[in-house]
DNA sequence: TCGGAGTGTGAATCGTGATTCACTTCTTTG
DNA sequence: CAAAGAAGTGAATCACGATTCACACTCCGA
């Protein structure tokens, strides 16, 4: 059935990235036949498109969920990053597949939704936070897409450095911390 | 010639990134048959190391030199960051290839060299700053990782505002002004 | 019980590019 | 100049994975 194939899909990735993912590997794992994957979806990128709108909207969710609240804006956007750090680095393989991992352009367009959302997200949070005076004027698109960039890079690209050593805890601490100069949180609010 | 080869490959890349640098379409642009690229390289993901190698080499050269000097470690980060920037922007396909498109294996490892050489030069002089006291106490790695996705993020990668609206200048201004605050340039600094 | 819709099967087929190779030019060099 | 070797050629071959398809099987509702 459907939900199973997408199961099976999102787990071969997870373990080994979109080019492990085959038809064949899909249908074994999901223990039916080749042709049977067929059955349900069209092509393998229809398949995949939904396996990678599925998860980001779980993760967009969830850092959406942990945004909200009335705490001032450098409050919500650390606390954004923190959400989407941790689970980032709970399932990384994962996360680079949705974040930076090269797929067919039917799946390409749904990663792009995601970061996108990731995107808006975040610069909705800032462009409040310019406007009361808590962070320091700049361009919330740019931050935000910067931020994008700076947290997938630092936790699951191939640059992080806590892939060895890892105290993913002290990881995360780091790059909120990163993420809170970087928005330019004001020093009134952080001197107090 | 063997130069001659790597120059069409890259200007391939440039043109259409990596998906269409096939070996014909290279053989063809260089004026040569499919079968001297062999003549001249064991194999496709030789050949495009070798693309890689000598591109990255002259990306990163171009940083370093931008960061060299007695200026202070913030001044130098935001002139290597302007560099890497300005650079990135004025090829933007290539860049794009350099820094994050989808590789063979042998070709990604060349990537990883330069994604690498790219952070430790920035780590270096972060580590310069903290230690003089001219930048917030952080980790370097940590910090020249999450500058490096920022940078390859918003100017390059699929979020990249610019693409449409497009100030060249400006988005250069607003990242570098980014990376400032990221850096945590200490206030006595700024102040002054 | 019959018919067919829905589902499952997996060997065969296709498409796309990388790689090979038998053969044909050059280019030296003695 | 002749022979060896380097460089060039491109049609044929290979590999690999997506996609197709002719043939079951199962489960209702008529």
């Amino acid at each position: 059935m459907r939900t199973r194939l997408v199961d099976a899909a999102g787990e071969l990735i997870a373990k080994g990235g979109y080019g492990e993912a085959t038809i064949a590997s899909v249908a074994q794992r999901a223990g039916l036949a080749v042709g049977t994957v067929y059955r349900h979806f069209p092509s393998k990128s229809a398949l995949f498109a939904e396996v990678f709108r599925e998860a980001s909207q779980r993760e967009v969710d969830a850092m959406a969920a942990a945004m909200r609240g009335d705490l001032p804006a450098p409050a919500r956007i650390a606390a954004g990053v923190e959400t989407f750090a941790r689970r980032a680095m709970r399932a990384r393989r994962f996360a680079w597949a949705l974040l930076a991992e090269p797929v067919d352009p039917g799946v390409e367009a749904e990663r792009l939704v995601f970061r996108r959302a990731y995107r808006d997200l975040l610069a909705a949070v800032l462009r409040e936070g310019v406007d009361a005076g808590e962070l320091s004027s700049q361009d919330p698109d740019l931050t935000a897409a910067a931020l994008v960039g700076a947290i997938g890079e630092s936790l699951v690209g191939p640059l992080s450095a806590p892939a060895a050593g890892g105290d993913t805890e002290a990881t995360i601490a780091s790059l909120v911390e990163f993420c809170e100069r970087a928005i330019g949180k004001e020093r009134a609010l952080v001197d107090a």
